[in-house]
DNA sequence: CTCGACTCCTGTTAGC
DNA sequence: TGCTAACAGGAGTCGA
């Protein structure tokens, strides 16, 4: 299910309220270098004998508070998280149906004998202690429409490129990103700064729509779009053949007819 | 500022 | 049948 993108990371801060205010055991991270800003030891030294008083998320940061600390969790392509034995989404897209206790990078057992853990196959994610959370954009779930305008406005780079850049906006992935244009009927390599303000506005009418959506449906790859994601796949609107290029470095599908602008 | 190229990482799959 | 190589996408770095 899903690629680890906010909608998912949603899901896995809502399970982590439930390790809130436990006492936290030990704090194990494998390999070392899955911590990314501080030592496993510094990062265990920290949280250890605490209690986490917050689940938060920004983009597809999961943050973790204790009263003097921040933990900070990146899922990368195949990072999922279990709390107490339970896998909070049972397998994600682009990633094996194993499940296998190898793959556990964060183990933080609680007093209480539970625990939480990431479970990362391909150690693609990383744990940071106080993460930089201002190196972020606003959060895509409540990003207002000036923050949109001003966010598209100021560069010239393809649109989809803009919108998954983290550091402008957070939270967009792939797949909820090329949903979300498609619904929008936009041209991802149009320039950002080139849509006009009906657009704009089109853009963030089906943004939120989406995320509201596929969070109902249960992920980031339930969009309408999704099915067709793969050559030969065609439009589910229109039924014209859908296009695979690059954009911003990423695998892209759009429709070649109602994604382009005809004159 | 923007871009492509390269890196990390490994299970799945397309193609020979 | 069995092997290899490309591919999947999140994210960082580097040089042009």
């Amino acid at each position: 299910m899903g690629v680890p993108e906010g909608i998912e990371i949603e899901f896995y801060r809502r399970a982590s309220l439930a390790a809130l205010d436990r006492r936290v055991e030990s704090v194990r991270v494998q390999p070392a270098d899955f911590a990314r800003n501080a030592s496993a030891s510094a990062i265990a030294d920290v949280i250890e004998q605490h209690r986490f008083v917050a689940a938060r998320r920004r983009g597809k940061l999961l943050l973790l508070d204790t009263a003097g600390a921040t933990l900070g969790i990146r899922f990368g392509m195949t990072g999922r998280l279990i709390v107490d034995g339970h896998a909070v989404i049972d397998k994600l897209e682009y990633s094996s149906g194993r499940n296998d206790e190898a793959w556990d990078r964060l183990v933080i057992r609680f007093a209480d004998g539970g625990f939480l853990a990431v479970r990362d196959q391909r150690r693609l994610g990383n744990v940071e202690l106080n993460p930089d959370e201002d190196a972020l954009g606003p959060d895509v779930f409540d990003v207002s429409g000036a923050q949109l305008g001003v966010i598209l406005s100021a560069s010239s780079r393809p649109l989809k490129a803009r919108l998954m850049d983290q550091s402008r906006l957070a939270g967009l992935g792939n797949l909820l990103t090329d949903e979300i244009l498609w619904r929008s009927s936009l041209d991802p390599e149009r320039p950002a700064d080139s849509l006009d303000t009906a657009e704009r506005r089109r853009l963030l009418h089906h943004l939120r729509r989406t995320l509201a959506q596929l969070t109902s449906r249960g992920g980031s790859h339930t969009g309408d779009l999704q099915d067709q994601r793969h050559d030969g796949g065609r439009c589910p609107r229109d039924g014209a053949e859908l296009m695979r290029s690059t954009v911003g470095g990423r695998t892209t599908y759009s429709c070649s007819e109602h994604q382009r602008a005809r004159d």
